[in-house]
DNA sequence: CTTATATGGTCCGACATCGAACCTAATTGG
DNA sequence: CCAATTAGGTTCGATGTCGGACCATATAAG
């Protein structure tokens, strides 16, 4: 019908949705997983709060950390909430920054930090299979560049 | 320390993180460009029981769709009393069981449907590139694998 | 047959996330 | 220097999802 290279043909739809579909199960399945390896009641992505703390250092804005973890600042000031709630972080105010907030880990959210890492390191090791790692290592590559390609046209 | 194979080492550990770290960001970024596309706030997941409806075919059980879409039938029951709502679905008592429901599709519901799918093809297909449809077919198949494994394994 | 257990579904409460509206402080234009 | 716009954060209401409790029916055990 058209020669325009962007004009999807049906058989490039139908990659488009499995891919898609693969990508949705495995992380619904993975992240389920996830949560119950965490003790009672941590979601994911407050374990995802504390490790990018522990990896990046703390010391930074709320609104860093909602674009590194992909959600909005509304969602962030809530998680906060709650892991300032149960001691695993602390806030203080931006000396270069009047309107905002700096985050900080307290040694309770590091310490959770490492033991979650043990129970979920735990949990999927006993599970997965070394062809399992295999096709992760293989998978990462393409994956990265099509990360990469939504993370820059995201609108 | 030990030489169970099922023990993770630490480049073992990195992948695993990594592996679910992109297909966590992948995830998310593309259901919130599929959610951008479809009208008038209609969930994603609204939109693939329709189209799971269509594709194997209507008078089902919720439970059956609930297993497909890897959700509880908690979910199922409030995602199909939107759907009913909006008029995209009927349901009817199942002739071989008293207990439960059958979910048909209206007129309405496959004309939504089909709309949705062209206007997410169309949103796609102008964005990803054809090097985009290739790595999409070279990571399907161990995709697959993965899910899979976890499907079989979950708990 | 009667009882125990499993299964389809719903209701309720909890929680993570989002968008819209809003406040405050920083930045930019004039 | 002042007005307009941008950017950091919070609050509020709505929504999707889940787990637990519950009801009704179906199946299995005795």
């Amino acid at each position: 019908m058209t020669e325009d290279p962007k004009t999807l043909d049906q058989r490039d739809a139908a990659r488009l949705f499995s891919f898609f579909t693969e990508i949705g199960i495995i992380n619904q399945l993975s992240m389920a997983l996830f949560a119950k390896s965490l003790p009672d009641g941590v979601h994911p992505s407050h374990f995802s709060i504390l490790n990018h703390l522990v990896r990046t250092g703390d010391g930074i804005t709320p609104i860093r950390i909602a674009g590194a973890m992909q959600v909005t600042k509304t969602t962030m000031t809530h998680s906060l909430k709650v892991l300032t709630e149960r001691g695993f972080i602390t806030t203080g105010p931006n000396p270069e920054d009047a309107r905002g907030k700096l985050v900080y880990l307290t040694e309770a959210g590091r310490a959770f930090r490492d033991a979650a890492i043990q129970s979920v390191v735990g949990m999927f090791g006993h599970l997965l299979e070394p062809e399992h790692y295999k096709i992760m290592e293989e998978l990462g590559s393409g994956l990265e560049v099509l990360r990469k390609f939504l993370d820059e046209n995201r609108m």
